[in-house]
DNA sequence: CTATAATATGTAGCGTGCTACAATAAAAAG
DNA sequence: CTTTTTATTGTAGCACGCTACATATTATAG
């Protein structure tokens, strides 16, 4: 069970840190009940200081497809976290804003991603974190441009 | 649109790199009728040959839950690729072994997952690799005991 | 031996990705 | 101006993670 069984090739080690990321935040994160998804959502309205932003920009944000964001946004206006309309120049388009509960909610997590991404971090330089930063970058160019 | 944005936090990072490695390799697998998380099964399963594994294993081995891995399994099963019987010295647990038709496209794929690898490698040196693995164990490890 | 605990599998239901198809509004072409 | 194309959002349905609850069998305690 030691860490020798984990050298399984990066594609694999990805998707364990992925998965494993997901069930720590979002344990965390039931306390507000919301999801890391949710959450980061919420961090990047509240960036906004109430300027509202379409669904099509948080897509690219994201980068996820439609649907997905359009599932996020629902769970977040049912819970009342956000509030969606129509933006009355394209009709087309809907407005996302966060309400009030989502400001309170937001500011009161604020340091929360910072904290993982420390626990992460632990026993890594910070050059190796640049280091490691890059080599990411360069791997998701690599699959995307493939 | 460049590189600069993507520069979000190593979480951040690792979920795109996760979810592009599931739709490029998804769409590959779509020819064979697999994904990629059913692939993997009928990968280690191969390099079984013909020795059966419990669901309990497979568990451990790709660190997912139970509810995961049956309905990976029950998806294999329905398509023919596994077969999965009662084991008859201890009748909670069950044996699962490829059929042929699995042998057959377990064969038919053996080089693919590499091929991935060496994409995502690109433009990273065979020092780096050993260093990216490294870092990715530990941030794994700094996760799973946090 | 019997009662209890532990183990392996199963079911239900949810969140978040995806693709494919659809509807409405705006922009572009004619 | 009308038609066609593009853009934005919406719906349906799937795979695969998860937790919580349940069932059946084996192992352990008494």
């Amino acid at each position: 069970m030691g860490p020798m069984e984990l050298n399984k090739g990066t594609g694999f080690m990805i998707k364990l840190i992925h998965d494993a990321i997901s069930v720590k935040a979002n344990s965390h994160l039931q306390e507000y009940d919301l999801t890391l998804s949710q959450m980061r959502v919420l961090a990047f309205l509240g960036s906004r200081r109430g300027e509202p932003v379409s669904q099509k920009e948080l897509e690219k944000i994201f980068h996820v497809k439609h649907p997905t964001m359009i599932g996020i946004l629902r769970r977040l206006a049912n819970k009342g976290f956000v509030q969606s309309t129509v933006n009355p120049r394209d009709k087309r388009s809907r407005e996302i804003r966060l309400t009030e509960k989502g400001k309170n909610v937001q500011t009161e997590m604020m340091l929360k991603p910072q904290q993982l991404e420390r626990i992460m971090h632990r026993g890594l330089s910070e050059t190796q974190i640049v280091e490691l930063s890059q080599m990411l970058q360069t791997i998701y160019l690599n699959i995307i441009e493939s």
